[in-house]
DNA sequence: TATGAATGAGTGTTCATTCAT
DNA sequence: GATGAATGAACACTCATTCAT
């Protein structure tokens, strides 16, 4: 059996966050054990309690890790000032590709969230930094009138998270992932003035997809 | 102790689902306990088996009636073609007066469905159904041009269910309530065309192409 | 749903020691529950209490009555003076038609028993009436010079019902009943000097043709 | 509190089956616990499930091993070809004083056996090979005259088999110990030729078991 | 008498956590 | 550090028994 150590005792706990967080999406919360990260690992019960002091704080510190992936997916497909539909199309892509379609984790870390305070300010700080990050793209969409002037931009960028969150709770509770994909493209394109603004304002080559 | 069955079975079912749907909303499905349901209700443990074979199928069965309020509240604020900013605030201050701002219940119902497919299907079916309803509702207000010719309603009635779900994930995670009201409002401002649409008639550049 | 009671306390119970020997014969004494008893009557589980004051008493009083049938088919079989081998065949076959290749229920009082004293007497007292009527037959068999006059008949009619005992036990153990008949009846022809003796009644003095 | 392994799992699984087989026979099947078994042990409830998955499990491993001493008495007393009364009388008085007068256990596997198929087999195959080893023992009785021709040895051999399990039976439902010895060996007496032909050889009256 | 809803003690089983090695 | 055997608290579920009707 590999020791969780090979050499620095911060990768041994990653190396156990990455274990628990594969057995965690796979299970959930509750169902998946002690014993299943350790197995997964290849590693004895005992050793996760040498950088983990009970199985609640392995799943918070899987919690703060998680989000990394989500976030290198959102700031790398909404930053540019491209289309924004194409961008929510590839962030939806990059994510299914990334998680599967099975966005099981997430929930288990929001039900868990709502027992924990502790794993909940996390998340709130979680939600606050995309927020931001989302509002300041579109800032920028609004420069290119794709926005409303009308509307207000950090409320927005919540309901945007709150889009994807939801769809996501779709999906788990079995909505296909193409009508997912449908619903929430839909959403943004009625959220942007893109292809209307596009066409008469410029009158340019703007190609939206449903825009012939 | 109180007996469970006053008169009618059914009503003793039905007494059971409400306390099951209090402690299962206060603690969760995991940390609930058969015992604290039949405390909350002043019965003993043996009597829920009477009605409910197991935990799980209790559970399942308090899923199934727990949309009844929220269907109510959806069919009964978004049924009127008026301003629908309006309704959804409506809808928003109904939500919250009937389920207080703890939606840790729909929380609960969703991660059971991940694991049970019984439950899922039940989930999938009320999506269904109020997708198709808010699809409805969407087409009166199209009618009122207050939706764009290029969206298509059901997507769109999905993606106004996920920024629903959404905001209610976003709560859970400390979201305060006064900004997901926020959050949701904008969502719907952005999405309807009501407010530009009233100033473009006033002013006079159509924006939409149709009417271009 | 029929009354327990149609006119007798007595039929009463008598109809329930019935419906109790077959629950019990066919689910064992742990298995089977008061509400099966109840079930297999037509009965609510409270009418039981009306006339045993628990599980174990009725289970008692039942095993008091069960041995009845035994009791028939024992004395109707083993009355007659004809050949004993003959008879045993009658009575394996009778017992088979009767209880079917289900020696269960014996085994479950027995098991019973083992644990409850007033239980085991009662046994004690059936095992005793049964060696003196078989002590009885033998007897008569002993005139008929069919039995060893060195035997002592009291033993010998114990080893016999322990012999039918013991065949129950393997044929709930998987012994093929046909294979039970044939060790039945193979036990019965070495005890019996029948077909030795009738020969050397005939032929001579020498028991064994072997010797002869 | 001792630990159940102190350096081999095999042992640990041993001394939990003796400490099972020591209760169960104490109690029965039903009536011991999980708790009974570990405390006999000294070890937790939680220990016994290191080795056995279930209750049930460990009686069945408990049912398995529990012959073994059996075999061992069987084998070592009827294997000599000296005077079958005595190695039968031999064999009582071996398993007496292993077992005590107490054939609980045997019964206990035999009721459990009744609606456990794999403990069926178990025992099917236990027979068989009792029933095989005895057989054998005949055949070494025939060569010595001591066996009418015409019999069969392998259902004599399930006779004696049955003679043995039924006198447990009777024990077990009262019969005193001394009484079924007398039984089991006139049994003997009546089935083997031994004190007749020694009589008839030798041509005196003394049928006495030791005398030959 | 008879019912059957309700009781609640009892038990098999799980699993996070500990600790001797 | 690492192990994994052992612990023991916790909990779902059963069912003999009771009792209001």
């Amino acid at each position: 059996m590999p020791k969780v150590v090979p050499e620095y005792k911060e990768e041994a706990r990653s190396r156990i966050l990455d274990a628990a967080s594969r057995v965690f999406a796979e299970k959930g919360y509750h169902e998946a054990t002690m014993e299943d990260v350790a197995k997964q690992l290849g590693v004895s019960k005992g050793a996760l309690y040498l950088y983990f002091s009970s199985k609640e704080r392995l799943f918070e510190a899987m919690s703060r890790t998680a989000p990394r992936a989500f976030k290198e997916i959102l700031y790398s497909t909404f930053n540019t000032q491209a289309n924004p539909i194409e961008s929510a199309s590839q962030f939806f892509d990059a994510m299914m590709k990334r998680f599967g379609s099975n966005p099981r984790l997430s929930l288990e870390i929001l039900s868990e969230a709502s027992r924990n305070p502790a794993l909940r300010r996390v998340l709130r700080q979680n939600q606050e930094e995309y927020a931001n990050g989302l509002a300041s793209f579109l800032e920028g969409l609004r420069k290119m009138r794709l926005i409303d002037d009308n509307l207000e931009l950090l409320p927005l960028a919540y309901s945007l998270i709150a889009l994807w969150n939801g769809l996501e709770t779709l999906v788990v509770s079995g909505l296909p992932v193409e009508e997912a994909k449908g619903a929430w493209l839909e959403g943004f394109k009625a959220i942007f003035l893109q292809h209307r603004l596009q066409q008469s304002v410029i009158g340019s080559k703007r190609i939206d997809k449903k825009t012939s």
